[in-house]
RNA sequence: GGCCAAGUAGCUCAGUUGGUAGAGCAGGGGAUUGAAAAUCCCCGUGUCGGCGGUUCGAUUCCGUCCUUGGCCA
């Protein structure tokens, strides 16, 4: 685990090499076929020769899922120990990291209709007379979720629809499922915030050069995808989209794309702060490989 | 050199008919149960350009100087 542009990717590849394993991807953006330069996603010579699951698996146009990510991860997870191979689970998207770590509650699966539904209603009435009809079913939640919070009010109420239960209810029915493997954490992140926003910036240059906008301008010239869908707001993706609009210059695409990626960073190291660690290392360190190997030896024996 | 405008939070700017000031953005902290690279919450003392003057009291009025734009020479 570690925020972005921390050495994630590279680090996991090593330790495959090392450690005999395949790398399973924990990111909610490296599943879209045709986003690579944005998401940081390692092309084949980079990968080495070492298998990469839960990549490239989905079309921009659809949409993943935190659930769907928790069930793939469990059968990869299975499938490459009964290979007598280890599993290595690389990436930033904390919450999936969280089911995984801490488990997480079968909850019903998102229902597009309904939640056109709930978006119409919104429209009409606002987020805040949802939250108020929220009360009235689940005073828990409804307490729970800031009346500002569109997304969490309409997934509430989606709940509550698809069961006729309180979101409250249903969890508390569904306690998270044992995992039937161990895991062990490992984090690697810049040794302060400066250094981690300088290796930002430097990143999405970099990106900028490889050809960014172009890739961006592709998907935009398919018709099909929008900004409202989870991949296009993907970070760096949703600027240069506005850039291509004619919302913005150049020079403010960058410092607006620069300033999304650490904001994103400083949330991933929210939920880094909270969880704790069998191993913690320096993006910086040039011998964080071998400390790794160090640490990991006793624990996988 | 003359005239005009502007100098207020890291940035862009409000504002105070005189009682030492507040938005957006940035930044920091937090939440997070099938959209999560998403969504949302909380956090604002800064010689109000400098120095004088008037005043009980000046960021606000007056003078002067400095800086930056614009126009005129």
């Amino acid at each position: 685990m570690g925020p972005t542009a921390s050495g994630k990717t590279q680090l996991a590849i090593q330790l495959a090499q090392r450690l005999g394993g395949e790398v399973i991807s924990v990111d909610s953006a490296l599943v879209f076929r045709g986003m690579d330069i944005g998401t940081a996603k390692p092309d084949l010579s980079e990968r080495a020769g070492i298998p990469h699951h839960l990549i490239d698996i989905l079309d921009p146009s659809e949409r993943y899922s935190t659930g769907q990510f928790q069930k793939d991860a469990a059968k990869l997870i299975i499938a490459i120990s009964q290979r007598g191979k280890i599993p290595i689970l690389a990436g930033g998207t904390m919450l999936y990291f969280h089911g995984l770590l801490h488990g997480i509650s079968l909850l019903p699966p998102a229902d597009p209709a309904i939640r056109a539904t709930l978006e119409h209603e919104a429209r009409q009435f606002g987020w805040e007379a949802l939250h108020n009809r929220l009360k009235t079913i689940d005073p828990v939640s409804a307490n729970r979720i800031h009346p500002n919070d569109p997304q969490r009010i309409q997934r509430a109420l989606e709940i509550y629809q698809l069961t006729g239960r309180s979101m409250t209810d249903v969890i508390a029915d569904n306690p998270p499922p044992p995992q039937n493997f161990d895991l062990i954490s490992l984090m690697i992140a810049p040794y302060d915030r400066e250094h981690l926003a300088e290796r930002i910036r430097r990143r999405f240059r970099t990106m900028l050069d490889q050809g960014l906008i172009a890739e961006v301008q592709a998907l935009k010239d398919r018709g099909d995808l929008h900004l409202d869908l989870p991949s296009m707001r993907a970070v760096g993706y949703r600027q240069v989209w506005d850039y291509l609009e004619g919302n913005d210059s150049f020079d403010d695409m960058q410092d607006k794309g620069i300033t999304a990626t650490r904001q994103f960073a400083k949330r991933q190291m929210t939920w880094l702060r909270k969880e704790s660690f069998q191993l913690e290392l320096k993006s910086e360190d040039p011998r964080r490989l071998e400390q790794a190997m160090q640490a990991l030896a006793p624990l996988l024996a």
